[in-house]
DNA sequence: CAGAATCCATGCCGATACTG
DNA sequence: CAGTATCGGCATGGATTCTG
């Protein structure tokens, strides 16, 4: 569970679920509203704990690129699951 | 997600789902190392939350009994899911 | 028994500026 | 481009004591 903390771990991988391949700016982009220091150690502790890959392109000016590692994309159906709860949660309040 | 913040949430409701109605003092023997103040503060966020009620029971001493909603309940499942990530995970890392 | 009050440490997180 | 450095606020959470 310290594995997924942080204010915005589960955005990152939602974002990386969708697009396989990422940069550190398009991350910046995607994820609304992190700054870079947050976005650097969110995605450390993320590559600590192999949820996901960040491998250098030696292009000029150089690239990174950050992925989802297998165990990462084990993070689907949790994250389904969270959002399909969201609407369990709504529907049991409204319903009673 | 932020209904669900902080730091003994899960294992509170989790024992909850165990246990059909607590005192507070059976809860804080459950929940393993909660001071009574961060007891407190939780079950007052998850009942303004309406993941949990709270009756007073005129007894001498007077007791408190803590039991979960049918919106708490819809807990189960993300727990369940969240166990079963934890051992997806590990099992991802193992077999890589 | 069920909690409220108080005090306090840590660290999460944000904003901004700077570097190779 | 891909970060790091620095500063600082504020919330989180722990320990202890007190109360009806």
């Amino acid at each position: 569970m310290e594995i997924l903390s942080g204010k915005w771990k589960f955005h990152i991988l939602g974002t990386l679920l969708l697009n396989e391949k990422l940069r550190f700016m398009d991350l910046l982009r995607e994820v609304e509203g992190i700054a870079p220091k947050m976005l650097s150690k969110e995605l450390q502790d993320m590559e600590m704990n192999q949820l996901i890959t960040r491998t250098i392109v030696h292009t000029k000016p150089i690239t990174v690129e950050y992925a989802l590692t297998e165990a990462g994309k084990t993070v689907g159906p949790l994250i389904d699951e969270l959002a399909s709860w969201g609407t369990a949660y709504r529907n049991a309040l409204f319903h009673q």
